[in-house]
DNA sequence: GACTTATGAATGAACG
DNA sequence: CGTTCATTCATAAGTC
């Protein structure tokens, strides 16, 4: 139903429901819809290996190359490819300011609340240099759980704990609202 | 996938009832380790009143502030708030798309009032015009952060109908990433 | 206790 | 490249 999407439809057809969908056929899940993309757990592997291994904007012909090959996995389109370095690279970053604010705020209060709290979310990648390995992906009979690397340590340096206008407020009760949201 | 899950499931098999939460079968109390945000009823207030205030899409500095100062009433991170307002907006979206389909009967095919897109964005709501009041959006602390000149040289312009615009290629120099890949 | 609802979280796609 | 939108998945809470 509702057929507007934004902008332009990606696909002419966009088969919706059984409709083919291409011969990959993935996604067991509960509806495959064939309107966007849905990558394969493979596919995601060899993404992130890759952009681990430092490809952060693949050229145009990169991303046809991968995009060949990935469709071994499954339907695939370079376009998808293309988006998905662009989201990852900027969601990486993204993710990485929040992370930061949020331990700030962490190390400003950590008088009061000092309880690890596992941001089981951060990782290092402060600067992915072009590992020339050959990470052995390709994996045909691997299910790619090859996630080894479960380093989360928290070593950075917080910048300066600048001295914030707004700080806590010691108040310590449930304050009115409305007064604390004034400093937006 | 490490970049940014805390901890989830990708959704491989979606097999309904998949427990997620990283095959350890851990939860089952008040949210601790695997669990996701759960707001307060304070945290909640808070988020909903600058809703209705008008605030829709608050910057990044914004889901910053209103996260510190969340942290408050209990446990919370940058992106929870910035999902939350992702959410609550998304969703009123969705459900007044509905009755704009529903109405959409009669004004079906009312050319003159052509919209940008389909559904254009209705970035106020309609209803509650009461725009900010006190919590109007000054930054008191404009560290620099308000000049971000965005240096984008954007000679990428042509949209191809047919393809998408494969922009920017930095020539990063792409080391060999993998046996199959070793192409690139 | 299974079912339904509400909603947090994630991500593909696309805009400016 | 940062941001935003739409859709979907996952899960806590609510309901019967």
């Amino acid at each position: 139903m509702e057929e507007g999407m934004s902008g332009f439809c990606i696909k002419a057809g966009s088969v919706r429901g059984n409709g083919g969908c291409g011969g990959g056929g993935n996604r067991g899940g509960t509806g495959t819809k064939c309107g966007r993309w849905n990558p394969t757990t493979e596919q995601v592997k060899v993404l992130t290996d890759l952009f681990r291994s430092g490809l952060r904007t693949p050229s145009t012909d990169q991303i046809q190359k991968i995009s060949s090959q990935l469709s071994f996995y499954g339907k695939i389109e370079s376009k998808n490819v293309f988006y998905w370095f662009q989201n990852h690279k900027a969601r990486e970053r993204q993710k990485r300011r929040r992370v930061s604010i949020d331990e700030k705020d962490f190390i400003l209060r950590e008088e009061k609340n000092s309880y690890p709290k596992d941001y089981g979310e951060i990782n290092q990648v402060s600067e992915p240099e072009r590992v020339i390995e050959t990470l052995q992906l390709f994996p045909i009979n691997s299910f790619g759980e090859s996630e080894s690397e479960r380093l989360r340590f928290h070593a950075n340096e917080c910048k300066e704990t600048t001295a914030f206008p707004y700080a806590i407020d010691t108040g310590m009760d449930h304050p009115p609202l409305d007064l604390r949201l004034s400093f937006l």
